[in-house]
RNA sequence: GGGGUUGUGGGGUAACUUGGUUUAGCCUUCGAGGUUUGGGACCUUGCGAUCCCGGUUCAAAUCCGGGCAGCCCCA
């Protein structure tokens, strides 16, 4: 094998457009130039997703389907609007919506009919209130993957933040016990790492603050994604709901006594905002990185023609695809009329793991030249070996993406043990790691150290005596503070 | 929610300040034909734009108002 690194060109990304230094920009640009969504359907929020992109998205969302019916959870669809009969009765529930929620008019006199669901309990604990009757019936387990909408008023982002929310997919579960749900919530905190940890993504798993959790549940888990410039980015959460929600949707069953009591819930979400997390995460100056799990195209083929050996030059190449494909792996021929240059980047731009080039010298020496996206390794490989020395390159992207995560991670948190240290922390674009009393007067004052940021949580693993940055007093609870997406 | 700012082919831009010889220029992309193809090829040729509505004016991409959309800052 021969190790032969590629030069990276210091000029500008000429398709590009922006360095990923330049994060805005860099995203703005790459979600039109590498097909994930098309940002110029003109009503504010809403994209269109592009078939490179959805199949990406629709990649992940296969591995949440699998992992969760494997589980016994069961997949439902409600409908998307809800019943304006349900807002009425439930005034405060849809003033917390009256601004973000889009209302559904029909009819000859423009009647409200209901509002384009803006979270999905409304739509599914009247129902879960018909279905569940007795303690046999429990645990409930059930999700659902669909749109949300809601009318965002601060700027939004695509994939990050829209007015309609794609591919969102929900878990609520009902359980007879409080003990019952914690379990059930524990294991969700379990689905979310392998979900993570499929995408190549390190996580920060935090507890919300307690005055964030809403009144009359337990507690909530957040997953938190650092990006590159140092904000924090909700992106996934796991809530026990207690019985706030069963007392007020009237989700009763009958225990073994007959007796009627209320039950427990939970409920999970996350959506494409996990795959913006990806794109950001694991992008750089020349485009897209895509970990080889949900690639669209896990490998591309590049046929190096000259035109005396044109035919058995494609030939060899669509061979090459069809043994590929065999084996389970999602390859692309481009057979295109255009030089192999333009098509590297392109298809580096897109972030394809795996480039396989194949001209008439590699035919005639039984090889193949393989170059890693990540890193921009080119080798030469024997043509018997093609398909596990691609199994073996993929699975080396997929790892190496998730150990750069990690370390990147590690490097965008920093220990602040005064209030100015941790406003020089945000100021050098990372996450501040605090000691924090949990008090809410030390959580305002922090809010007000640097405009933008907050403490968005308390690390839901790590423990360790301190004393809190802002009072001074006692604690084991390490917190989090950053500017937030 | 408040403030600022911008809107010119698919993408990036020039002309806007001072309204008029601009047939709205350039780069890129895209189509056709040809020569090519181991890191963004070349030649010939072609298609494609002043966000929408209204106002001022002999005349509006240019000035004014509103709408919509984008971006930035603040809440």
């Amino acid at each position: 094998m021969v190790n032969d690194s590629e030069k990276v060109s210091n000029e500008l990304p000429q398709m590009l457009g922006a360095r990923k230094s330049e994060l805005s920009e860099w995203y703005h640009n790459i979600l039109l130039l590498a097909d994930i969504v098309d940002i110029r359907y003109n009503i504010k929020g809403m994209n269109v997703w592009k078939a490179y992109g959805y199949q990406m998205m629709q990649n992940l969302k296969h591995f949440w389907d699998d992992m969760f019916k494997n589980d016994g959870i069961q997949e439902l669809y409600f409908p998307q609007i809800i019943p304006i009969s349900y807002c009425e009765q439930n005034p405060e529930w849809w003033a917390g919506f009256k601004e973000e929620g889009f209302k559904v008019i029909a009819g000859e006199n423009n009647e409200i009919q209901g509002a384009l669901r803006p979270t999905g309990e409304a739509a599914i604990y009247p129902m879960y209130a018909l279905w569940i009757r007795t303690y046999r019936d429990l645990p409930f387990r059930a999700y659902e993957t669909v749109s949300s909408f809601r009318y965002e008023t601060a700027h939004t982002r695509p994939l990050i933040r829209d007015r309609e929310i794609t591919v969102w997919h929900e878990i609520h579960t009902v359980h007879a016990t409080k003990e019952d749900s914690l379990n059930e919530a524990l294991l969700h905190v379990e689905f979310y790492k392998k979900m993570w940890n499929h995408v190549a993504l390190k996580p920060l798993i935090v507890e919300k603050p307690e005055w964030e959790v809403f009144p009359g549940a337990v507690g909530g888990i957040e997953f938190y994604y650092i990006s590159p410039d140092g904000k924090a980015m909700e992106n996934g959460s796991v809530n026990i709901l207690g019985q706030a929600y069963a007392k007020k949707f009237n989700i009763k069953y009958k225990d073994k006594n007959g007796q009627d009591e209320t039950a427990w819930q939970v409920c999970t979400g996350n959506g494409a905002r996990l795959l913006s997390a990806v794109l950001i995460q694991h992008g750089d100056d020349k485009g897209l990185i895509v970990p080889p799990n949900i690639a669209t195209y896990q490998a591309v083929i590049i046929p190096i023609i000259f035109e005396k050996e044109k035919e058995k030059t494609l030939e060899s190449a669509l061979q090459l695809k069809h043994e590929l494909q065999k084996a389970g792996i999602r390859v692309h021929l481009d057979d295109r009329d255009e030089t192999p240059g333009k098509k590297y980047y392109e298809w580096e731009l897109k972030g394809v793991p795996v480039r396989i080039e194949i001209g008439p010298r590699d035919i005639t020496n039984h090889q193949l030249v393989l170059v890693q996206r990540n890193v921009g390794k080119k080798i030469i490989v024997k043509r018997e070996n093609i398909v596990g020395e691609v199994n073996g390159m993929l699975h080396a992207v997929q790892s190496e993406l998730l150990a750069k995560s990690e370390s990147d991670v590690h490097k965008l948190l920093e220990y602040a043990d005064t209030v100015d240290e941790v406003g020089r922390v945000i100021d050098s674009a990372k996450t501040a790691k605090i000691h924090w009393c949990r008090n809410g007067k030390c959580y305002d004052t922090l809010k007000k150290i640097r405009e933008g940021a907050e403490i968005f949580g308390s690390d839901y693993y790590e423990k360790k005596p301190g004393k809190c940055v802002v009072c001074g007093k006692d604690t084991e609870n390490l917190a989090y503070y950053a500017k937030t997406y």
